[in-house]
DNA sequence: CTTATACTAAACCATATGGTTAAGTATCAG
DNA sequence: CTGATACTTAACCATATGGTTTAGTATAAG
C-alpha cells in the first residue's frame, strides 16, 4: 500500500528528469490534448523517441492518451504530481531552518528561466507568468470534484 | 545559462526517483551530518552502493560531504529543491484549472503516509505530521524557526 | 608497529534509458 | 482500390544506473 505510492514516486520523479519530458508536459501545459505529431514537431528527435517518452510520462501517470480515429490526444493529469508536491513540501520545512529563503523565494515569483526549454523551440521568456504560489489566496474552496482521496 | 538550471533541475528529479536515495535525504533531514556509516547502516546493500547514492546526491547538489579525521558526515543543501519546487509550483498552476484539488490538497494535510521509506524500517504511519504548506500566510517575513507548525 | 575502522576505488554485471532506422497497422482522402 | 497520414512495433545500439565483490588508502586505537 505504501509501496505502490513509493514506485509512484519513483516514476514520478524520474519521468521529471528528462528535459524532453519537461519540455513535453510543458507544452500540454499551453495546449492540452494537442496529438502525438503536434506535439512531437518541435523536437529534434524522431517520433519513435517522443513515444517512448510519452510512454514513460503515461506509465508515470502525468498523462493520458486517447485515440479518436487515427490521432492520439495527449492530456495532462496531476495525481502524481501531488505527491512529488507533497515529498518536496516535506522537506522544504526540514530545510527551512538553513534557509528560509526557500520560502520566499518560492512565495515570491523568482523564476529566471523557464521551467523547461524545448531543445529547438528557442522562443522563450513568454510563460513566465510567475505567481510561484499554488496555494495561495484560495484555499481549499472548491472541494475536490473528482477522486475525494479522502 | 538557461542550459544549466536544466541540468540541475535533470539531475535533481533524477536523484529524487530513487527510493534508497530518497530516503538517503529523510534520514538527513532528521538527523543533519550524519556519517556515511551511519547513514548507510539501515539500508540492505553494500557500503559502495551507499557511496554511489550519496555521489548522485552530491552532484546533484543535494548535499555536501565533509570529510573529518576519516570520517564524512554529510549535510543537506537546498538550493536545487527551490528549481524543482519551482518546476513543479509551476505546472501546479497549469493543472490547478482542471484540478484545484491540488491546491487543496497541499493546503491541507494530506499525507497518508510518509515520503520515503527506507527499505528496511517499516515502521511506518508515523510521520504525517501534515501542514504541507511551505507557502502559507508567512510572507518572507518570518524566518521559520524550525518545523513552524504553527 | 599492528590492527581495526571508515571510507574509496576498481572491475564487473544485469538491466534500464534514450536514441536510432526500418517495417508495420489503421484510418482518412481521393 | 491507392495512397498518404498518424501512430506503433521491432530490432538494434551506446551509455547510464544500481548493484555486487575485492582490494585498496588513511586515520584512530591498542
Amino acid at each position: 500500500m505504501v509501496k505502490y505510492q513509493d514506485e509512484t514516486l519513483d516514476r514520478t520523479f524520474a519521468a521529471l528528469s528528462d528535459p524532453t519530458r519537461r519540455a513535453l508536459l510543458a507544452r500540454l501545459g499551453e495546449a492540452d490534448g494537442l496529438s502525438v505529431s503536434e506535439l512531437a514537431a518541435p523536437f529534434p528527435v524522431s517520433l519513435p523517441a517522443i513515444m517512448k517518452h510519452l510512454d514513460v510520462l503515461a506509465d508515470a501517470g502525468l498523462i493520458v492518451r486517447e485515440k479518436t480515429g487515427r490521432t492520439v490526444s495527449c492530456r495532462l493529469t496531476a495525481q502524481p504530481m501531488e505527491q512529488a508536491m507533497n515529498w518536496l513540501n516535506r522537506y522544504a520545512q526540514f530545510w527551512a531552518d538553513n534557509l528560509d529563503r526557500l520560502a520566499a523565494f518560492v512565495e515570491e515569483e523568482t523564476w529566471p528561466t523557464q521551467p523547461s526549454t524545448p531543445p529547438n523551440d528557442q522562443r522563450n521568456a513568454q510563460a513566465s507568468r510567475s505567481r510561484a504560489g499554488f496555494a495561495h489566496g484560495r484555499k481549499k474552496s472548491t472541494p475536490p470534484g473528482r477522486k475525494p482521496s479522502s
